[in-house]
DNA sequence: GCAGCGTTAATAT
DNA sequence: TTAACGCTGC
């Protein structure tokens, strides 16, 4: 993730602060970064899509970051990832392939009842999929934390709100784990941040045409470094064969013009640099340059950096490299997180799963060790049945739980969805003991369950593919089907901790409907996508 | 000196 | 998944 290298070639500049000197500010963080670490503590609850307080540590993970910011007195301002972008697929599918590999050798693990070596492939098979987003969202709506889903990538978002003054939504640094944000030339990012506030930091305007310092970027302007950036090779580009970060600097600092380097690149390595590395350097800079992000103010997308002459003129004003425009009902929709950009489905509103409020940062890091200390929280669950929009509310915190009827026989399950494993894997695991969900509603309510499609996807919203018409019709009709679903009342089925009465500690559970989310949008086809995205965004300025 | 590869440790509790 | 380290070949 990010530029090969970039952190260690950068070591010079980088200090050790901690979090608290941004006391009175607002900072970004990237959700990504903080749901990955979180989500290694349940690593196989996510990857199997299990059902238990276990899964929502992710939950409390973050949380906790978000209460120690507050502890200092930091505004926090959290940016999801959305959909992704074109250039982009080869990493994405690559990492995608990754996971699927590790996910396999853990099920095998698991069926030779190996569970050490299975969690230890779970955690290298992880994604954060859209619902773990949201789920988060739901959160931190609740709790009054800031938040901006991005239409693409979250470092643009990320660049673009550390552009912004304060008192326009602007953010003075940024919390991550991704190198890509210095090429985005955001000003401030804090790297490694731990529990407590402390992390490595490097500031680029110390960098960045300052004299003194070794590696020195004396004569490089913003746009020399993000060129060099993507020389050492970067997601949506890789590097020329033998050119890693030092090689990359050494060009960029000696002929400080990125078309000359391109030239010299050529001609020093002849038939090594792909005939298309020109082309594609030049859409990977404009990416980091001029990437599609949300603008709160007026609610609608706009490049980070206004769009240049050449860019509008060029392949005929094609930008649909940077992905495609939306329109301002889709991208307030994303941005608020109440659409899927990924799927472009409505999310449907159900309550967080098992996850206590969070508290101020001491209080609720103590909360986490009481919880440790007295087992569990999971004893004597109860399933609520048939609710409806008023129950809903109620569970969801909106008004007051009084009045719920419940089932208290039923006790807390880890239930696992079928639908994610093949055959072979499901039986196994049934031999091993877990219990499913489908069982689990045959064994304890019969009643008619109402299916919302639940896709799983790969990234934090990330992964947009549609292999033909027929699947996108196939989109269009299950979305519909959602869109239904928020809108008309029938019977659920949610299950609760019995201690909730005052938490939102609830469950809607739903089964599966079809496999889509990776299915929208061909990115290696722009064209392809053009009509389609078109035909997604007709659909839902209808609904 | 550098790129690039393989190995290992750490991520979270 | 990645960072860090050591080794190897150019």
């Amino acid at each position: 993730m990010g530029i090969n290298n970039l952190l260690k070639f950068m070591k010079p500049y980088v200090e050790s602060v901690h979090i608290k000197k941004y006391a009175g500010k607002r900072v970004g963080i990237d959700a990504y970064s903080w749901l990955h670490k979180g989500a290694y503590s349940c690593s196989m609850e996510v990857c199997l899509d299990m059902e238990g307080d276990k899964k929502t540590r992710f939950l409390q993970y973050f949380m906790h970051r978000i209460g120690m910011l507050r502890h200092y007195k930091i505004t926090p301002v959290v940016v999801f990832d959305g959909g992704s972008i074109p250039c982009k697929a080869a990493t994405e599918d690559g990492r995608h392939r990754k996971r699927k590999t590790n996910r396999d050798l853990a099920m095998e693990k698991l069926k030779e009842g190996d569970t050490d070596a299975a969690s230890e492939l779970f955690q290298r098979a992880v994604n954060i999929t859209p619902q773990m987003a949201h789920q988060l969202i739901q959160i931190l709506r609740s709790e009054n934390v800031e938040f901006v889903v991005a239409p693409y990538e979250a470092d643009a978002q990320l660049a673009y709100l550390a552009s912004l003054e304060t008192e326009k939504g602007g953010i003075v640094a940024i919390i991550s784990e991704d190198s890509d944000l210095l090429a985005y030339n955001c000003p401030a990012v804090v790297f490694k941040m731990d529990r407590y506030g402390k992390g490595e930091e490097i500031i680029l305007k110390n960098a960045i045409n300052v004299a003194g310092r070794k590696p020195s970027f004396m004569y490089f302007d913003r746009e020399l470094f993000t060129g060099m950036c993507i020389l050492a090779g970067c997601d949506f580009l890789p590097s020329v064969p033998g050119i890693g970060i030092v090689k990359a600097y050494n060009l960029v600092a000696k002929y400080r013009n990125l078309d000359r380097v391109l030239s010299v690149l050529k001609l020093e390595k002849g038939q090594v640099v792909p005939e298309d590395y020109p082309t594609a350097f030049r859409q990977a800079l404009a990416v980091f340059q001029h990437a599609r992000v949300y603008d709160a103010a007026s609610k609608k997308l706009k490049p980070l950096n206004p769009l240049t002459p050449e860019l509008l003129q060029g392949d005929n004003g094609d930008l649909d490299f940077l992905g495609p425009d939306l329109s301002p009902s889709i991208a307030v929709a994303i941005a608020e997180g109440n659409l899927n950009p990924c799927t472009m489905e409505a999310f449907n509103h159900f309550p967080q799963s098992g996850y206590k409020h969070s508290l101020s940062y001491p209080d609720s890091a103590r909360q986490l060790s009481t919880q440790e200390a007295t087992g569990s929280m999971q004893e004597g669950c109860f399933t609520v049945v048939s609710c409806h929009k008023t129950v809903k509310k109620r569970i969801r915190g909106d008004m007051p739980l009084d009045g719920i009827k419940s089932s208290s026989e039923g006790e807390h399950m880890t239930v696992i969805s079928e639908e994610v494993l093949h055959e072979s894997e499901t039986s196994a695991l049934k031999k091993l003991g877990f219990p499913f969900r489908n069982e689990a509603f045959v064994q304890k309510e019969p009643a008619p369950l109402r299916s919302t499609p639940n896709i799983p996807s790969n990234n934090p919203f990330k992964k947009r593919k549609i292999d033909d018409e027929v699947q996108l019709n196939e989109a269009m009709s299950t979305a519909e089907q959602a869109s239904e679903v928020t809108e008309v009342e029938k019977p659920e089925i949610f299950t609760a901790t019995q201690k909730s009465e005052e938490s939102i500690d609830s469950k809607l559970i739903k089964p599966k409907g079809k496999r889509i989310g990776e299915k929208l949008l061909k990115q290696s086809n722009p064209k392809h996508v053009s009509s389609k995205v078109c035909s997604i965004l007709n659909f839902f300025s209808r609904v």
